[in-house]
RNA sequence: GGUCGGUUAGCUCAGCGGGAGAGCGCUCCGUUCACACCGGAGAGGUCACUGGUUCGAUCCCAGUACCGACCACCA
């Protein structure tokens, strides 16, 4: 129980109780023998099981898990699995601190290694093999605490249907894929200049990569022109001094005009470099006139690419200076001794280092104007890395995206977007795209890139000719194993072969999420009853990525779109409008929470916010959710505790109150349908605590308590209704209740969702006029500063006799609840509405105190 | 710089052509016979601003300001 209180049910027992009785009676399995059309079915995101599970977690789960409730009770079969993503770099994070080890792709398998968690002393380094192991065993401890997690939080996942992205499933899957690409055509190996983090030493793709604020300095540089005059050039960046292959400005650029078509010469190094003449330089910008260099950026690529030159490069894998090739071909420099000299001084420096080496050098050659002038500019960073991107040239798998935009927003149209807007951002990223997507990463965790290359008699790898596995192999590790034909022993040898050392972007296996649980392409029975899917939900931050990978996947496959629907959650904001957990870590622990509040106010927190829309975090939504669920037990409390057969509604007030009930289930129904389980969860809940428990239960309670069969009939009616209305969002509070009637009906979660048809009755107004005049009653009674239960010794109500005549026949009950013991009607035509005088009666007798 | 959202009560948010709303907080009152994780009665707002459309605008249109996100810009 949490601290410090002893009152109220004990919601943690119930919630025990009920979750394993939906395990046991098997409440949420999958039907695999109904048909695609009546199976909605979910593509779960899967977390990353090597991070912790977070507050934003619980709110877009629990959305997920809303629709897919509300979808079983109206008589879909569900098909709800879970994932848990361990591929990829948090994964072999966790593992080198866990076990205090580094992978060795060199070294061979030990099949004997066993290590201990928070093994000390010194790195380990250990085979690829022994370190995938060392990441399985990791990730199943944190798998089961995520579990743990979401089946409190009551998400009407299948269990039996998991995957984690790195198992064998996964594999063969994301093997498979790739290679259908290859044949396709869809998937290319390309030696060209790709964005690199210098300290994970690994190729990134544009999806994951982010633009941050950085301090710089501009340094202005003097370049000589050939036969004559000079010019300044403004750079961030005076270590890609080496690398400037050319120089280039404005077409309209007066200033420069008479410069294009010479050569330049870049000062210290003295290379001649062409100035040429082009739109993407701005006149606007540093001198107007830049350098391009191999490689700043990627509008350099570009250029570098229409130049058709020799790239000069510069930075290595590491983020090092690399020794440069000056000397080697006579078109590099003027003076290629000089220029060595420099280069010499750079070499193996960081870049930051060489970025001081430079301008020193060029502040004593006198080529350098002014002091550097300090600015602030953005600077490209892989998500997760420390150091800014740089371009490296390396050779690397692409799927060519760039090509197929528009096809590629043509799918995004085919599918509904919740809410629409965000198929908008959707289409912005796809526009935005500037390169072809990147699938290789030189990790060791990781599915491998299936593919092994020959090596030639001299002993040279020939990247051209490939060998693939056969389908049936998959999946393989080219590392481990001999493509066809060949043996281990032939493996680096002349005539041999090598493998892919790579493996795949962690997005190139997520972007299969809907193939990885639907049998394809073996079990084609269970896949077309499964693919494509209903339902992709995520957060927005991820539109970029997941949305966009498994739409290309899916595309480029057979021409498909992976799911029908994609809904979006919002962030979950700080009270200071930053997304909770990245500022100054003050977020709320998902397992605090579910203690604090119990689960089924964690869900109503959750569905209380529309799709997309950003929230900022507040308590007081908990407290709400709380309040209903202990609202709902005790008002359940009372009704099942009247004693006596209950009938269809025959009294007027009864079968208004069913009437204004029926109105709720068609409004909830038609906002459900619409995807908007918070316009939904309001009507039903604004119902319950005005209509029902504040008038209602109050106007009832005499006539129920001594056994009228209308308003027991009446009150058992409206429960069973509003339980089911309410079961998708407190799916625990419904479920007790509803178990608690004379009879066991099973899980309320798959009973029929509520239908009009249910509630037969009308309210041609009488339902207002009685809470008109018992709130009349009830101010009269505040004002006069005394208990709800004073007597009133008269009542005269005043106004049209149209409407004295809607109330006359529920007003036995105002009396009853307001104890009034007289009451007058006055017809009188002039008032527009009921007027109440309301006069009280004596003290009843009471211990004077 | 482009795009998409937002701006409504002290706070968190609904509403979106004809009544200014909810919960929390606040004030007053009551109560233990379902509920103190309670009940009742109240106070509190030029619906950011400026124009326009309309018989009528918080709501539709145009613009402005501020907040946020995404994208672009990296000389």
């Amino acid at each position: 129980m949490a601290k410090g209180k002893g009152k109220g049910p004990d919601l943690r027992e119930m919630e025990i109780r009920w979750a394993e009785y939906w395990e046991k009676a098997g409440v949420y399995r999958y039907d695999p023998t109904r048909g695609r059309d009546e199976t909605f079915v979910v593509d779960t995101p899967p977390p990353t099981v090597s991070g912790s599970l977070h507050i934003g977690h619980m709110f877009s789960f629990t959305h997920t898990d809303l629709m897919v409730r509300y979808r079983r009770m109206k008589g879909d079969n569900i098909f709800y699995p879970m994932g848990w993503d361990d591929n990829g770099l948090p994964t072999e994070r966790r593992v080198q601190n866990v076990f205090n080890v580094r992978c060795d792709p060199t070294l061979p398998y030990d099949d004997d290694l066993k290590l201990e968690w928070g093994r000390e002393g010194d790195v380990l380094s250990v085979s690829r093999t022994n370190f995938i192991e060392l990441c399985d065993e990791v990730v199943q401890e944190d798998e089961k605490k995520f579990q743990e997690v979401f089946q409190t939080l009551g998400l009407s996942v299948d269990w039996n249907e998991t995957y984690a992205t790195i198992n064998r499933r996964s594999r063969y899957v994301s093997q498979l894929s790739f290679l259908n690409l290859v044949k396709k055509g869809h998937a290319e190996l390309r030696d060209a200049p790709t964005m690199w983090d210098v300290d994970f030493q690994s190729a990134v793709a544009q999806a994951e990569v982010e633009d941050r604020e950085r301090d710089g300095a501009f340094y202005k540089i003097r370049f000589d022109v050939e036969g004559g005059g000079d010019f300044h050039i403004a750079t961030t960046r005076p270590e890609l001094l080496p690398a400037c292959i050319a120089v280039t400005a404005h077409p309209d650029d007066k200033r420069y005009a008479n410069l294009i078509g010479k050569n330049a010469i870049t000062p210290l190094f003295e290379a001649p470099v062409p100035i040429i003449a082009d739109e993407a330089a701005d006149p606007e910008k540093g001198t107007g006139i830049l350098m391009i260099c191999t490689f700043g950026d990627a509008q350099d690529v570009e250029w570098w690419r229409e130049l058709g030159v020799p790239a000069r490069e510069v930075i290595a894998r590491n983020g090092s200076i690399l020794a440069a090739p000056w000397g080697e071909s006579p078109w590099l420099s003027n003076d290629p001794e000089r220029a060595k000299t420099f280069h010499d001084k750079l070499v193996g420096l960081s870049i930051n280092q060489a970025r001081r080496a430079v301008a020193e050098m060029l502040e004593e050659a006198g080529v350098l104007d002014g002091e550097p002038e300090k600015t602030r500019r953005p600077v490209k960073f892989y998500e997760k890395g420390e150091r800014p991107l740089e371009f490296v040239v390396s050779r690397q798998w692409f799927i060519p995206v760039m090509d197929k935009k528009e096809q590629l927003i043509e799918q995004g149209r085919k599918i509904a977007w919740h809410p629409d807007m965000f198929r908008k951002r959707y289409e912005d990223w796809v526009e935005g795209l500037n390169l072809d997507w990147c699938v290789s990463r030189q990790r060791y965790f990781g599915v491998p890139i299936p593919v092994w290359y020959a090596v030639d008699d001299d002993g040279h790898v020939d990247y051209d000719k490939k060998f693939f596995p056969a389908p049936e192999e998959l999946p393989i590790d080219p590392s481990e194993q001999a493509p066809p034909g060949y043996t281990e022993d032939q493996r680096g040898a002349p005539g041999g072969f090598v493998g892919d050392p790579d493996i795949f972007d962690t997005w190139a296996t997520s972007a299969l999420t809907p193939l990885i649980p639907s049998g394809w392409p073996h079990d084609l029975d269970r896949h077309k009853a499964l693919y494509p899917n209903n339902l992709r939900p995520n957060a927005h931050d991820i539109i970029r990525t997941w949305d966009f990978v498994t739409i290309t996947r899916s595309y480029l496959e057979d021409g498909s779109i992976p799911w029908s629907d994609v809904a979006i959650s919002g962030w979950i904001l700080d009270p200071d409008r930053k997304k909770m957990g990245k500022s100054k870590g003050n977020a709320m622990v998902p397992t605090a929470m579910l203690e604090e509040f119990g689960a089924d106010a964690v869900r109503y927190w959750s569905a209380s916010a529309k799709l997309g829309v950003d929230t900022t975090f507040d308590n007081n939504v908990l407290r709400e959710g709380k309040r209903l669920v202990t609202k709902l037990l005790n008002a359940s409390r009372l009704i099942r505790g009247y004693e006596g057969a209950g009938a269809s509604p025959t009294h007027p007030l009864d079968r208004a109150l069913i009437a204004r009930l029926r109105k709720v289930v068609e409004e909830a129904d038609r906002r459900w349908s619409a995807w908007d389980h918070a316009a939904a969860l309001a009507v039903t809940e604004s119902w319950f605590w005005s209509d029902f428990t504040d008038n209602y239960l109050e106007l009832s309670k005499a006539r129920a308590y001594e056994g009228d069969a209308s308003a027991i009939g009446t009150l058992r009616l409206a429960l069973d209704v509003v339980l089911r209305l309410l079961a998708p969002v407190l799916i625990y509070a419904t479920e007790e209740v509803w178990n608690q009637g004379a009879e066991p009906q099973g899980s309320i979660h798959t009973s029929p969702w509520p239908s009009p048809d249910e509630l037969e009755g009308e309210d041609e107004g009488g339902f207002d006029a009685a809470v008109l005049v018992l709130t009349q009653i009830r101010k009269a009674k505040s004002d006069a500063s005394v208990s709800i239960k004073f007597p009133v010794r008269n009542i005269q109500v005043r106004g049209p006799a149209a409407q004295l005549k809607i109330l006359e026949p529920v007003l036995s009950d105002v009396l009853t609840t307001g104890s009034v013991e007289t009451y007058e009607l006055v017809p009188d035509e002039g008032a527009e509405s009921l007027q109440v005088s309301v006069t009280l009666g004596d003290a009843p007798a009471s211990p004077d105190r």
